[in-house]
DNA sequence: GGCTGATAGATGACATGTCAACGACCTGCT
DNA sequence: AGCAGGTCGTTGACATGTCATCTATCAGCC
């Protein structure tokens, strides 16, 4: 049964890499976000996709959809931010069945005071770390793999 | 205040895509692990770090060192994998504060087998959609990366 | 109208990981 | 010996996310 095709030195590297990375970076990040604003990481990716949706509402389906987070993830933690007063729900006109999430003056405020300092820290832990090669292949790469994981 | 340094489009295009990789990327190894062989990916991590480690066994302590993982996350890990049989704790003679952790005939079994459809699911999934140039690039920027956060 | 199947969202049980606090033990200094 | 401070590992409370399941509603078709 030796026709694995076991990584190799590079490989390795590469992914071991990338696992480990993940691990500390998004610690780091979300440490920084949760002691700068309050917010964790999903909090902030809520409330920025809301902030650039027509109106600050979205359908909670097609908000679920956007961010690539199942429908189930998505209800639980807009039921916490609700509790916490950063977006509203509202029940949809149209389809008996959908609700809007809407963006609260609160979760406004929070996410406009929270982003510069949350933009230092990607740049600081990450970005800025990087050659503008290495961002170009790097958005290659999750490119790439992004449309083999959607579509299959 | 508008020093901030806001992402440009190549940045955003790489940060938002790490932050969507990452999102599904996980998500889809681990879930092919757990159908493959019942196994998460930290379970995997921890059974894989002692199969190489000497005599199967290490410190709770240098193993969260090697492995990047908080001394409470792998207590409370090693708990729940004592608790399915895969590793066994044991006493430390030299230190009355230590312990060991010990791989079991199942662990070793268990991880055995896991591995190469794991292997497979890596390639498949990130690995095997690079280029060699791309793996080594991602290598360097992991290495960087971890050895920023590691050292400050 | 009334069925059938798909869709929107909510929910409960469970696994995971964080942080803060704790008890136990070791080490070095006096 | 005895104390002070650090280290090892554990624990409890809590936040997050998964999966499976449920209810309500919609859409197409008879």
């Amino acid at each position: 049964m030796d026709d694995v095709r076991w990584l190799n030195d590079r490989e390795f590297r590469a992914w071991i890499g990338y696992r480990r990375m993940r691990g500390l970076l998004d610690l780091r990040i979300a440490r920084d976000l949760a002691d700068d604003s309050g917010l964790s990481e999903p909090d902030y990716d809520v409330l920025s996709n809301l902030g650039e949706a027509e109106g600050h509402r979205a359908r909670l389906n097609d908000l679920a959809a956007r961010m690539l987070w199942s429908r189930s993830r998505l209800s639980h933690h807009i039921t916490r931010m609700q509790a916490r007063g950063l977006v509203v729900k509202e029940d949809c006109p149209d389809d008996g069945r959908g609700a809007f999430v809407v963006l609260t003056e609160k979760g406004w405020g929070t996410i406009e005071e929270a982003a510069p300092a949350h933009v230092e820290s990607v740049r600081r832990h990450f970005i800025d770390l990087l050659t503008e090669d290495e961002i170009t292949t790097l958005g290659d790469i999750t490119a790439r793999v992004l449309a083999h994981l959607t579509n299959s």
